[in-house]
DNA sequence: TAAATAGTGTCTCTTAGACAATATTTG
DNA sequence: CAAATATTGTCTAAGAGACACTATTTA
């Protein structure tokens, strides 16, 4: 770094960012029943042919969406811009988890792709369906993606993608951004349940009763809903809390 | 990415490494006395001129080491060969930790650096002082660090890296890297305490009792040092145990 | 009133944290 | 023996997990 001289370093040929766009959906959704979730993932089919009509790179392959970076802005604008352009959200929780620049990752040459994640909301997610323009848009459960036919290293940025996520669901507050403002203790459950099966999180009484000590959360005085039982149940909601996840402190 | 044309895309004028090198030194060390430790960075400083005798640029400032990413290898197996050329040390806990490519931030154009921080126990820095060639290196504390006149970003990078290793001290078992194979209690503890001031760490008799019982260390049995103490003390390490971090659950 | 989910009572066991007291060395 | 660090004893309070039981509503 010294001594610099353009002709020196060979320089990639491109900057990317790649979004892996998650979502939870309700497997199914009643009146009175608490919901059963499941997580997705968002993901484009690539076209056919380009915009010179020859056919196009890893054609009719699935991928993340996602798209070359602006010299004017960071990779992590990049993939807020591209995430707003491909489902018409903003102030979504984006986060960057890795880089994939493997020599020969992408057949077009020394192409260095920034990897974000996304957490999506279901109701936000309606309004993609709106925005939704010719491209074949479609969202994979996380036990099915991985089968599919994916382009360029996708498969591997989807498997961190996925590995990231579990640890995230569990070990920050990132349920909070699968979830409305304010939740029952049952949809909070059946958004950790799509990540862990540990007892503690799938027995009611013990998951009822340890949402009210969790630091993070707080009970709404006196607001009850009953759109997961007959039996109007407490909401909840998220506060901004640090919390201690240090290995050699108790939690408090 | 649908439809790719070289000369559509701007590319980017440069693609590094940084690393951010961190190692633990004793403040002071006496016989039979627990140590006290202080976190250190290792920076080099910028030569004033570069290869053909021309003014550098950041000439004289303080730095991370680093360098540009050769097209056949990862910004990741380029930091590791850098640490090696630099530090002369190998199999040391490296981790990628931020993308720095605001725009702007190296007046060179537009340069894509990925940051990186190692954990170099002290035993193994004295190799350095070995293989230390012309260029000034030098370790700051860092409660220090930041005062100092640093080139490029380097200040927000460096910044970044030290709120990581706080948080990775911590939070994962990375203080194994800062100790020798065979520890006692008070050589973890006085590591732990160069990023927090809790009392359950503070406090010997509670840290002494808690290191029992933390399910990724164990003790070895019968063998003891004299090396902090004159009471023979006990020898404890790390042992390769998934920890539990999920802030659902209670530790176990 | 049956059915379903929410929430409480209670028991047992473990653990944290505080601090006092004891143990083991060296010089 | 004094000094220093390591380690155990002991008390208190809190919390987890298990599971039985109660509460509240709808159809």
């Amino acid at each position: 770094m010294q001594q610099y001289d353009v002709k020196k370093y060979r320089t990639p040929d491109g900057y990317t960012s790649d979004i892996a766009v998650f979502s939870i959906l309700p497997e199914k959704r009643e009146m009175f029943k608490p919901p059963v979730m499941d997580l997705k993932l968002m993901l484009i089919k690539r076209s056919m042919t380009n915009s010179e009509g020859k056919l196009n790179i890893e054609a009719g392959k699935w991928a993340l969406p996602g798209g070359f970076v602006d010299p004017a802005e960071t990779a992590f604008q990049s993939a807020q811009r591209e995430l707003m352009e491909e489902t018409g959200v903003e102030n979504i929780h984006l986060e960057h988890f890795g880089v994939y620049d493997a020599p020969g990752r992408d057949p077009r040459g020394w192409i260095i792709s920034n990897a974000h994640f996304a957490i999506v909301p279901e109701h936000q997610l309606a309004k993609r369906q709106a925005n939704d323009d010719a491209s074949e848009v479609e969202l994979f459960s996380v036990k099915e993606v991985l089968k599919l036919d994916l382009a360029f290293d996708h498969a591997e940025i989807i498997r961190d993608a996925i590995s990231v996520i579990r640890h995230k669901l569990l070990e920050t507050t990132a349920a909070k951004d699968f979830l409305p403002s304010e939740f029952t203790y049952s949809e909070l459950q059946a958004v950790l349940l799509t990540v862990t099966n540990d007892s503690a999180i799938s027995l009611d009484a013990a998951f009822a009763r340890k949402i009210k000590s969790l630091p993070f959360i707080r009970e709404i005085t006196g607001k009850k809903t009953t759109r997961t039982s007959k039996k109007p149940t407490q909401l909840y909601r998220f506060i901004d809390a640090d919390v201690n996840t240090s290995l050699y402190h108790s939690r408090k």
